[in-house]
DNA sequence: AATGAATGAGGTTTCATTCAT
DNA sequence: GATGAATGAAACCTCATTCAT
């Protein structure tokens, strides 16, 4: 790997988009991501996240004009990351196996503190709104990757179901969260959880015979 | 001259106004809860609890030391209500229904709430010992309540599926919170829910056969 | 000693000075000298001058109107004890003997406290007031009581001398407060006092040859 | 591009508006220097002292923490100051002169707040012990300074007659103060404190014959 | 007369944000 | 584009005082 060319600022200046700006957005965004997941919105400080990504406070508002545009940002990005993980799961266990590692997968450094921010409210009305609709769809998508049909789906009873079901996925992760470590839950693996999962998941969506 | 009769604490309590200090203790206690139930710990304001309960902020301080203390304060209540309520659950159908209530029951104002404040955290080392002494408390009484033998909780996969059961409840509870509202999940009362739940409860705590 | 009679309560009342109500006044103003002179005056609580005498705080307001009321009331105490204690020196061993026992003497308990007030502000220009006069008349009877004539004292340099002679004995108060406490200074008895404070008192108001 | 010029600093420090942090820090230590020594710890508000050097309120707990640690900063500032200022006076003579200037010479602006600061305690135990060593030192030095052998201030005795000599300092510097302002000796300039000065300094610390 | 509950002003501190460099 | 100094609003808490009993 080469390092940067001596004109990168001119190149910058050229492409609009620099290479560490964009970067930069990146790491503020993951940093925030997992202070906001972990320790809710009012309880992160500005400062920690930008400590977190290693660059100046100042960069979180002009990038993301403040602390609640940022978070917005992040609950946009774990919108747009949960919904596009699930479609493939034809099948009950291949859901279950999903949404097991979802919570407790490895490298989940990640993953479930996209479920957590979900749960995470700043008080404002956009912010809420993305959760909201983030929230209903992807209760809505459990239930079709259930193996139910799209016409089911439309039912109040089944979508109840399914929203149950997410239930108990929110309540896991954060059950697992650092700052509570409710054991054994917390430091159960992807083989513990899978079993207890797909009995919880079979009994509220599988289809009755 | 006569003492104060029986009734004086209860005329209060409807008033609000009094220079009883159990009765104003009681009051911020109940505003407190609701809020940081609802809100989280540190979005919520002291004035604001104050104001809820219609006496003056000093008061808090005086009474509970701090906004530290009255969150404690909150977390022992909740700990104290939620050790007494389910004892005499002796068959499984019983225990669904007390679940049940709990989250949705009439007269929930301040049913759910309790749950609600075991999920959240002011960072604060005592307080949250409170939380997870109440939380694995809570989880292997329900296992107890679905009928399992004493024997059984100590097993760590037993606890593990009581623990997810719990998850379970908490994330309704969250979910149907004020600032989330999920549809149609946030508005089913206890017929609706009833159904559901015992399956989850049932798939997760019924002996095996 | 008898008890208290039971028309205690009439019997104030017709004299119409309770004796309780004298002591309370006596009480807190004992406490009050000890907590301003050794914390000085904005550090100090009313609540733990209330504590120290063992009475209710709202009683410093009946009886003094104010922290401030109080306050002066403890100057015009000082003021008054000082200058009752002086006259009858006639010589300048026994200003310098009196002088020593006012800041180490037994039972100091109270008098150095008294030296203490004077050199404590609450900014009020009524309680100011009080502690010039104070300085400036008891400098002038350490002169006169030096042994010097009236008219020497009206001179400005004999009062700059007295004044110099009265820092000493301020500076050797406050150096032994417990708060600072330096050593030896703090634990040093009359007698190893009074040797050094005669060289003083001497080189600075004995008349010259 | 060059440098900033090296009188930078000093056109900032006049004109007393700048972005310079270093300058900034300076100017707060000098305002709470004053106002510390002045009024006391608990007296002085922090607004008053941020006021004064013409900077933001919350720049106090960003340069140093709290207002206690913004105290200590200002007694560790006196302690350096009164270390350095005596090594030079050989003579009984010198160190008068030099006593003398520092409660009531020229620029005394600074100088007599010094003094002042030692006998202000913010019942913090850090900022106590700082107090302490510093006066303990300072006395120890003036003894040295007045012609003594460092054996002889090893000795109790003379110990105790060089804190009684910076008691008569101490005394001084606290009624000269504007809070106090006791006449003739708050306005006796250099040439009229000399003298007693001078008497009170021999008699306790000259070598006996 | 005395108590303790209640109040409101004001103090320190934190924190998101803006401004120069 | 990035930094760190500076700002102002607002939060928690303390404390002298007043009010009912």
């Amino acid at each position: 790997m080469m390092h940067a060319p001596p004109h990168a600022v001119d190149a910058d200046a050229t492409t609009g988009k620099s290479r560490d700006a964009a970067n930069t957005r990146r790491l503020l965004l993951s940093s925030a991501r997992r202070r906001f997941a972990q320790d809710g919105y009012s309880a992160t400080r500005v400062r920690d996240i930008a400590a977190d990504a290693g660059v100046n406070v100042a960069l979180i508002n002009r990038y993301f004009s403040s602390k609640e545009g940022l978070f917005e940002a992040c609950l946009a990005h774990a919108r747009d990351e949960l919904g596009r993980s699930d479609g493939s799961s034809a099948t009950l266990d291949d859901l279950v196996e999903a949404l097991t590692r979802q919570v407790a997968g490895p490298a989940n450094g990640d993953r479930s503190l996209q479920l957590l921010l979900l749960l995470r409210s700043s008080g404002d009305e956009t912010a809420d709104a993305i959760r909201l609709n983030t929230l209903r769809y992807f209760a809505d998508q459990m239930a079709v990757a259930a193996g139910r049909s799209v016409e089911d789906v439309s039912s109040d009873d089944l979508r109840l179901r399914a929203q149950i079901a997410l239930s108990t996925m929110l309540g896991i992760a954060l059950l697992r969260a650092s700052s509570t470590g409710l054991e054994p839950l917390a430091s159960t693996g992807v083989d513990g959880l899978e079993g207890p999962l797909r009995d919880v998941i079979t009994a509220l969506l599988a289809p009755r015979l």
